[in-house]
DNA sequence: GGTCCGGTTTGATTTCGGTCAAGGATCGCC
DNA sequence: GGCGATCCTTGACCGAAATCAAACCGGACC
């Protein structure tokens, strides 16, 4: 019943405001959802890893687009094949219930850091929970968050997701660079050599 | 198998991290949700009016605290009663499923306005959102948004709301009823002027 | 090795909103 | 009505982050 497919890097899954045509699951890769202001601000107001749910079930259009960050897999269905599966199937409701609750619990502590946090508290949250996202993705080999990892993000995209510009977050990251917080070995890559500090600073 | 309560203005209902032991549905009033810093800043991540749905399922611990904004009546269930009741029955657990993708979306445009608006755009914007918000919650006396309304919020929780402080919304208010955009009869008494300027303003 | 070219860093300057500090209004209560 | 507490407004000033602008880096490609 679902379709595979394939998304490259950069493109666009799903337009904001456009009809709710499709639903998906991301099998492998890392996308984007965003909002937009008519002048081109943007924000992103989340991000869908392995295993999440993407899309508008049960509602006419879509608040977000979704755009891929890296080459991604995903599994695409029908809106209305999918709702309609949906309300035959309980347990896949119940699935995602739980699953909008845990995503809802998420956005909400993320408010709090784009309405009341400075910008080295966001940043050092930010690296916080990419450690924490990005761990062990593969399986049990280690516990616990990620002390090293390769951020799925430009600084333009960090900076679309923290409510910042790219200036100010490249300004932070050379700060805990010089402050040895972190080590920065690539563009995209991030060694954090002092967790306790990074705690201290997330406020 | 709910049981009816009060909660007078002011008074918490839920605790942010507590055990989640009990969720509710509003019969009468508003209440806030919010997040807190250990140094005391907070954020309202969310609003509940009358019909709407308060608490965390399905899970362990409550991700935010819930206080009345006004005097509210409200129907409360224990957690693991209502999970147990709600697993037997699908019909309830897709309503909640629909409000909280819908609550999702409401909190996705909110997190656009936290990281990306100017304070004169936030506030607009609030207003706006108000004035849906709070239309005609009697009848269907008149469709559409309210001219005028009754603010539940402080000018400090319309600051916790909209990620400004108080001094910020006090002088923003101002400059609008200056403007002739708005009118403010009472502390809390808002009457669009002008609601197309409103709209500009919003962005 | 050179040379684009996008992404990133760094610097100078500005500005928006925060902070600090007084005043004023409004409401409940005696 | 008078009084006090709380909430709100206003003003002066400051600072964090935005803006503007320029240099820098690291790949891809020749």
């Amino acid at each position: 019943m679902g379709r595979r497919r394939t998304v490259s890097a950069g493109e666009p899954l799903i337009w904001e405001d456009d009809d709710s045509l499709l639903v998906a699951n991301v099998i492998e890769g890392v996308l984007k959802l965003t909002t937009s202001t008519a002048d081109g601000r943007e924000q992103i107001v989340g991000v869908a890893y392995p295993s999440d749910f993407i899309g508008r079930p049960f509602g006419q259009t879509s608040a977000a687009s979704v755009v891929a960050l890296t080459d991604a897999r995903v599994c695409v269905f029908a809106r209305n094949d999918f709702d309609r599966f949906a309300r035959e199937h309980p347990e896949l409701e119940h699935k995602l219930l739980e699953r909008t609750l845990a995503e809802l619990d998420r956005t909400r502590a993320w408010m709090m850091l784009l309405g009341r946090k400075s910008a080295p508290e966001k940043i050092a949250t930010f690296l916080l929970d990419m450690s924490e996202r990005l761990a062990d993705n593969g399986c049990m080999t280690h516990i616990g968050p990620a002390r090293q990892f390769t951020l799925p993000f430009s600084r333009q995209q960090v900076a679309d997701l923290l409510g910042l510009t790219i200036e100010t977050v490249s300004r932070q990251f050379t700060k805990l660079k010089s402050d040895g917080v972190v080590a920065l070995p690539g563009r995209r890559d991030v060694e954090i050599l002092d967790r306790a500090a990074l705690q201290a600073l997330a406020g």
